[in-house]
Parts: C-alpha cells; structure tokens; sequence
DNA sequence: CCCCAGTCCTGCGGGC
DNA sequence: TGCCCGCAGGACTGGG
C-alpha cells in the first residue's frame, strides 16, 4: 500500500515528463468498475490537452503533475494504484493513459488493480479547497519536533492511530506507522497527550529515519507483490522490517521478545513488547 | 470538535 | 481439490 516512500518513488519515476507536453489523455479499457476519474472525460481532455507539464510534486501519498497555467493532475494510488511508465504488471488493470507530444518516452500510465485510486484534474481553486489549508498536515519529511508534538501532543488518542491521521501529518500510513514507532522505542498504544517531550522528539528522528531509508530502497514490496516502482520492479525496504508483518519472529533490536501483532482502529499494528513500552516501566 | 465504525474494491490465502 | 469467507488498509462518511 503506496506511503509517503513508495509514492515518492513513483514521482522520482515520472520526473523527466517535466518538460513535455501532453497530446493525448484518457481512460484506458478495463472491464472492472471503472475507478474515479474527474471531471468527465471530455472536460479533462479540454484542459489537459496541449498543456505542458511544469513540475511533478508530491502531496502526501499522491503524486501532483503541475500543467501550465496552474491545473493539476493528482493522481492517488490509495491501496494498489501504480504509477508506470513502463511494463505494466497486466494490461487488465491499467485505468488510465498520458500520451505525451514530441520525442522521448511517449506515454505513462495509472494501474490500479483494487481500483480505489483516482485521477483527478484540479484547479488551483479546486486544488485548495480539496488538498490545501487544514485538509493535510505538512509533509512528514518536512515535519520539526515541534510541528508535530504541537498537531498532536493535545490529542487523547493512541500514538499510531493519530500518525495515520493525514491532517496532523501528510504520508505515513499503517506500514511505516508501526516501523517508525518501533525505531522510537513507544508503544503504539502510548496516548497522545501522554507522551513526554522527549518522546515526540524520538518519533519525529524515526519518522526521517525510516522514510528516508524506504526512499533509498525505493518503498516496501510486500508478499502480495502489488507495489511496484515506475519500471515495474520491487521495492527493497520490506528486506529491512523490523517488525511490521512480523508477527512471531523473534524483534531484530533486542532479540529478547517475539513481535506482537495487535489491532487499533481496525488496523494491524506490530510492536515488540521490550523495546516499545508504555509510561514509566522504561524509566531507568 | 473528536473519534470510531462502516464503506468502497479486488485478489489471495486459510480453513474446511 | 474446490469453494467460501475474511482480510489487506488507502480516504471518506455518518453518527454518537
């Protein structure tokens, strides 16, 4: 499930379409339910068409193609959406096609193989209306301590249902959550408003720690084989784990406790009983 | 306002 | 071996 890492990936994949002008957009055939595409076909077609793309942005976990005279396509992947600019996975996924003008690469696609992604064309009115002012959190690459512990230091919930909360922090989601909290030593259940200063310090080193090193290996493939970088190869990160998925196995930090597998908000979240405990037990 | 449970969707794996 | 159910978790919504 594409996070702030594999997202990142897919935009550093699609970077050289700077530059280029788009000659053709449209919904490519695929006998699933069609997923999300605003506006209607016609209307995106108008504005895209013979536009040029100025930048290529990341927002969260979407990915943001700049056009010129300030439209945007966003493309968000949710939980199997694929950005491609090659050798898709199969051709009965592929949603929806870019084709570009003049030479180089001539087409890029959206493969979503659950189809909860979407693609979008937005105004800048619209853009700030869905994805700006208080709608997402900033960046968690470009989060300080303080930034963070002021969002969430207030709330009564638990720390890693609260980091999944893209209006306090935009692009950790349910995998890096639970990594990002191990390599902080806290317990994912700790609440919020009762961790101590020096806690929303550990857990913002973590954040950068983790998602920067995903970065470097190009995101988390996991065992089902969905997430795939721009050229359709894996990840690397999942090789790297320390504890999510890992149920059972032995925690690779203090090799004294197996992992635990336990379900907050209705999501998996895995933790090691040793390194990550909750209030003063861990008080020298 | 804050938070949780339910919803969308497809493919896969566990259990019988 | 085959079938069915439950699970995976992005973001959004309805309601307490």
């Amino acid at each position: 499930m594409p996070e702030l890492p594999e997202v990142e990936t897919m935009r550093r994949g699609i970077l050289h379409v700077v530059g280029r002008k788009i000659a053709e957009v449209g919904r490519e055939p695929c006998k699933l339910r069609p997923i999300e595409v605003r506006p209607t076909m016609a209307a995106f077609r108008k504005r895209a068409v013979g536009r040029t793309i100025t930048a290529v942005n990341r927002l969260g976990k979407r990915v943001v193609l700049r056009l010129e005279g300030g439209d945007s396509i966003i493309f968000e992947p949710r939980m199997t959406g694929l950005v491609l600019v090659a050798d898709p996975p199969d051709i009965e996924h592929l949603r929806f096609r870019v084709d570009l003008a003049g030479k180089g690469m001539r087409s890029f696609w959206f493969w979503d193989r659950r189809g909860l992604g979407s693609v979008r064309l937005l105004s800048e009115e619209q853009f700030a209306t869905e994805l700006g002012g208080d709608k997402l959190g900033p960046d968690a690459l470009a989060l300080t301590p303080e930034s963070l512990r002021e969002r969430l230091a207030a709330s009564r919930r638990e720390i890693k249902v609260a980091l999944l909360d893209q209006r306090a922090v935009a692009g950790i989601g349910n995998l890096y959550a639970s990594e990002i909290l191990h390599l902080a030593g806290i317990h994912p259940a700790h609440r919020c408003d009762r961790l101590p200063r020096a806690a929303w310090e550990r857990i913002h080193a973590a954040t950068l720690q983790v998602l920067e090193l995903a970065i470097l290996h190009e995101g988390s493939t996991l065992s089902d084989g969905t997430y795939r970088n721009a050229l359709n190869q894996s990840g690397g990160y999942q090789n790297h784990h320390r504890v999510y998925d890992r149920a059972g196995y032995l925690c690779p930090t203090c090799s004294a406790s197996e992992v635990i597998r336990v379900v907050q908000a209705q999501r998996a979240t895995f933790y090691c009983p040793t390194c990550q405990t909750k209030g003063r037990s861990k008080r020298r």
